[in-house]
RNA sequence: GCCCGCUUGGCUCAGUGGUAGAGCACUCGCUUCACACGCGAGGGGUCAGAAGUUCGAAUCUUCUAGCGGGCACCA
């Protein structure tokens, strides 16, 4: 066995294991036999299928793998379904920018070919995710992979486009609408980004008639002043009381229009006075409604002026108007002062590109319905429950203010809005064109050119995917799903209203739980974005310190917003390398394990104290590391074990355990002693396996352990792999308070040795002689039992254990306990003077803690009020310390 | 403007009412027959500031400051 390399090989491991757990099909829940066993379920947010994985992606998954995993060890019927989501205007952007490059447009292919051509990329990217997210280790179920274009899902999005329809849920209507420019298509409010932006605050003055007075208003666009159709104030503004009802004279124009009262308008802002562009801005065009004003449209699809602008401007781009505008109220007289402002501008969260508000023919969804149903479940089940909680309120304040939701828009990859036309101008809305002919009695029909937005299909993701609407035994089984892991940034976008539609069309909340993860930042705490190009890929990632390392680090971030370093990944890489030894090490003295049948047989009071203490550390683990999970306790979970295999089963089982089990002479013992060692390994690796399943699997191959006795009965019969094995968990009966405060004892006299070997700089080859003095009998019996061990982790030449010592005055001493202390002899070795500073040092510390519990236990208050097991600790604590100092004293008065 | 979160050793972060923790970095010593991606021994923090609740606060409450995020129609 001497041929396992000395230092791990992720890329050799992440080479074979993932294609044979697929295709032994592991991943898929019908691996589980157990007709009763309890079904646990995820369906993974869909990456836009434009773009290759980032780190968000990574942490999420891993956070999902290690749950699925977890969850399928302990016998559940665990289905983590996979796929992708078309991201309409994304996609159709890359797939444009390719076409530019061959010197093309959209519109040169045709509608059709060009959807043929955006399918096309699909397939290509879709399989660079696809292999990603194979590489992540994730036991995604690859035969229930969905797309939300497949004709499943689109088939799903038109039912429910049909009845929202019917109800009068989903509706057409004309109103003022985020436009951009640039990818000519409207977009909803979620999609719009507010960002602060310095510029100018104009103040223009418009002349009013029948008299020679101006009126002045400020405004951030003045090009819109060619489409003004009014000029507001606030009703109850003294200072324009006998303004309102006058006429002002638009300048440049020349047309007239009334002055107006609207609460709407805050008379402490700019001049008190607003214009009113009810076709250009949505506060206008509310104020427009309110009062029955005209609208003049001046701006087009392309934000460029409109004839209606006037000959002048008509045609020119929104900003060059913008210039034009405020020469020619210069040349008028008529610009009062330019000041400069920040205030806040809308983009398309897409291309960055000024929002134009345009009142535009849509289609709308109401939400007030599906609001409702969400908000009383939150009320009367608080579901789903938000981890962490907090998110549960920007959760039901979202939705208590929760408008329309535009859902068409004007691209040509998506699901088509299935609508059609009659030469009259007649909607029908039907599952399919033929539906709509019998509607509609003729076939001279042209379907709606717009596509849904795609978070309308998302939104149906956690049912579409399982088959509805069809009542699938899927859907049956694994909705609603277990629990959703997202990024905080889509809750608004596609939570919220996956819950609504779940409750809408399956009557029922599509996940029980929502576990909402950190960011991962750059290493300045900024946001990872394109744009900044501060992105770190995954990919480089898992090529320089292993797919398992890096699962390790993305699980420690859990809930809260971390930068990301690189040496965290490194110290798993680390940590990975050790399980990799520590394996190497038990499979290099494996010989005569497999004589041992169950290797803790019998009675475990019998058992040596290492061996003991081990099964409750491991117990203990065990226990803490399932609770942590059921808790989305990542980190938790990790720290655990973390510790549990390097300080517990390394530094310390190992060695305790070493002497038997590397024996060269060959006895019942030391078999008994290999199987134990592989015995707790074997577990350890499963334990680890949700977070690191490469380097299990690959090191549980190689175990010489009979590997189908240790799968989960649901998986009796499968191929072996450690995936299938059972979860170890804990058990009570096997913890050994006892047992782990003996072994805590042993480990204080051995560092205590290491200690003073260290501090008068004995040098490591030199064997000492140990002394031990202990009062205690039951200790005193330990540390006989535990002779060898002693002698060997202090590097000692003798050790000698006793009721009583008479240590000569050239010893370094120091105190276990308040029954024991070790003394090396150091005879022409030791520095008094420095060995009476170490013990002083010591003391001191002491001494500061007494003083505290001292006063502590004074305070009349404290004994009076604290639980009484509090203050009994704090005198049990006060006394051994006393014992100590005491101890401390005859060792300096020994010195002397 | 409103809401939320964060502020703990040099760095990145745990902890969340009862004696301050980890990893990395740092210091000293080590080719100790699994591992130098290692072993052993150390040093280092008035837990952002103030007030309050409590026998006791890094932990709960309030306020302040700094940072980050979300929401909002102020032209």
């Amino acid at each position: 066995m001497t041929d396992i390399p000395k230092t791990y090989d992720p890329q050799q491991a992440e080479q074979s294991h993932y294609a044979r757990w697929e295709g032994e099909g592991y991943f898929a829940p019908e691996i589980n036999k157990d007709p009763k066993a309890p079904v646990f379920s995820i369906v993974i947010p869909p990456p836009n299928v434009t773009g290759s994985l980032h780190m968000g992606h990574a942490l999420q998954h891993t956070m999902m793998d290690v749950m699925t995993r977890h969850k399928r060890m302990c016998g559940y019927r665990t289905l983590w379904l996979p796929g992708m989501d078309h991201a309409g205007i994304s996609t159709q952007l890359v797939v444009s920018r390719e076409l530019k490059k061959e010197g093309l447009t959209r519109h040169d292919l045709g509608r059709e070919k060009f959807v043929e051509r955006v399918w096309q990329w699909k397939a290509d990217s879709g399989g660079q995710i696809t292999r990603q997210i194979r590489r992540e280790g994730a036991s995604v179920d690859w035969s229930r992979e969905r797309f939300t274009m497949d004709e499943g899902l689109s088939r799903a999005a038109r039912e429910v486009f049909v009845r929202l329809y019917e109800e009068g849920a989903i509706y057409r209507g004309t109103r003022i609408v985020n436009w951009c420019p640039t990818d000519q298509t409207v977009l909803s409010d979620l999609e719009v980004e507010k960002t602060p932006q310095r510029g100018q605050l104009y103040y223009l003055q418009y002349p009013v008639k029948d008299n020679s007075h101006r009126l002045t208003v400020a405004t951030t666009r003045p090009e819109t002043m060619l489409g003004d159709t009014a000029v507001a104030v606030n009703p109850d503004d003294e200072r324009f009381r006998s303004m309102v009802g006058q006429v002002v004279l638009l300048p440049i124009t020349g047309r007239e229009i009334p002055v107006i009262a609207d609460e709407y308008v805050d008379p402490e802002f700019g001049t008190g006075a607003v214009k009113v562009t009810p076709a250009h801005d949505p506060n206008d065009y509310d104020m427009g409604v309110r009062h029955n004003l005209p609208r003049v449209f001046v701006i087009d699809q392309n934000a460029r002026m409109t004839a209606d602008a006037g000959p002048e401007f008509a045609g020119l781009d929104r900003y060059k108007a913008r210039e034009k505008v405020i020469e020619k109220f210069q040349e008028l007289g008529l610009l009062e002062k330019v000041v400069d402002y920040e205030f806040a501008i809308s983009k398309c969260e897409r291309c960055k590109t000024v929002i134009e508000p345009l009142i535009s023919t849509q289609w709308f969804m109401r939400m007030d319905q599906m609001r409702d149903l969400a908000l009383d479940l939150m009320r009367k089940e608080r579901k789903p429950r938000f981890v962490p909680e907090s998110y549960e309120r920007v959760y039901t304040n979202w939705l208590e203010d929760l408008r329309d939701w535009t859902i068409s828009r004007q691209l040509w990859w998506g699901h088509q809005i299935p609508a059609w036309y009659d030469e009259a101008g007649n909607v029908y809305v039907a599952h399919s064109e033929d539906e709509a002919r019998q509607k509609s009695g003729t076939d001279k029909l042209t379907q709606d050119p717009d596509v849904l937005d795609t978070w309308f299909s998302a939104a149906l993701w956690p049912f579409s995917t399982l088959g509805w609407p069809d009542e699938t035994e899927d859907l049956r089984t694994y909705y609603p799903t277990s629990v959703l892991v997202t990024a905080r940034d889509i809750i608004f976008l596609w939570v919220s209203r996956m819950v609504m539609e779940g409750l809408k069309f399956v009557g029922r909340t599509p996940f029980h739980d929502v576990f909402v993860t950190g960011t991962v930042l750059d290493k300045h705490g900024q946001r990872m974005s394109k744009t900044k190009n501060n992105g770190i890929d995954p990919l480089e990632v898992f090529d320089k310190y292993g797919v398992d390392a890096t699962r390790l680090a993305l699980a420690s971030i859990g809930a809260a917003d971390t930068r990301w370093n690189d040496k965290q990944v490194e110290s798993y890489r680390n940590f990975a390398n050790k399980i990799w030894n520590a394996a190497r090490f038990c499979m290099m003295n494996a010989e005569g394990a497999e004589s041992v049948a169950d290797p803790f047989a019998g009675d475990h009071a019998n058992l040596p104290l290492h061996d003991r203490w081990i099964l409750s550390r491991l117990n203990k683990t065990a226990g803490g590391v399932n609770a942590a999970l059921d808790n989305y306790q990542f980190h938790e979970a990790v720290q655990t074990l973390y510790h549990f295999f390097w300080d517990d089963f390394c530094d310390w089982y190992i060695e305790l355990t070493k002497a038997i089990v590397i024996a060269e002479e060959v006895s019942p013992e030391r078999n008994v002693a290999r199987a134990r060692l592989i015995w707790v390994l074997e577990q350890s690796l499963r334990l680890l396996h949700p977070f690191m399943p490469y380097l299990t699997e690959e090191l549980w191959q190689r175990l010489p352990v009979k590997h189908q006795e240790l799968l989960h009965p649901a998986y009796a019969g499968a191929t072996t792999s450690i995936m299938l094995a059972a979860y170890p968990q804990s058990e009570l009966q096997l913890i050994d308070e006892q047992g782990e405060s003996e072994i805590d004892r042993l480990k204080t006299l051995i560092s205590s040795v290491r200690n003073i070997r260290s501090e008068i700089n004995i040098k490591p080859g030199d064997r000492i002689p140990v002394l031990i003095r202990e009062a205690n009998t039951n200790m005193r019996a330990m540390f006989e039992a535990n002779q060898d061990q002693i002698a060997r982790l202090t590097r000692a030449s003798q050790v000698s254990i006793a009721r009583e010592l008479d240590p000569p005055k050239a010893s370094a001493r120091a105190v276990i306990s308040g029954s024991g202390e070790v003394v090396i002899p150091l005879e022409g070795l030791i520095d008094f003077a420095q060995e009476s500073a170490r013990l002083s040092r010591e003391k001191e510390k002491l001494q500061t803690e007494a003083a505290k519990l001292a006063g502590q236990l004074a305070n009349a208050d404290f004994v009076k009020r604290a639980p009484a097991e509090k203050v009994e600790e704090l005198r049990a604590r006060a006394d051994e310390i006393k014992q100590h100092i005491t101890a401390l004293d005859q060792m300096l008065e020994a010195l002397k």
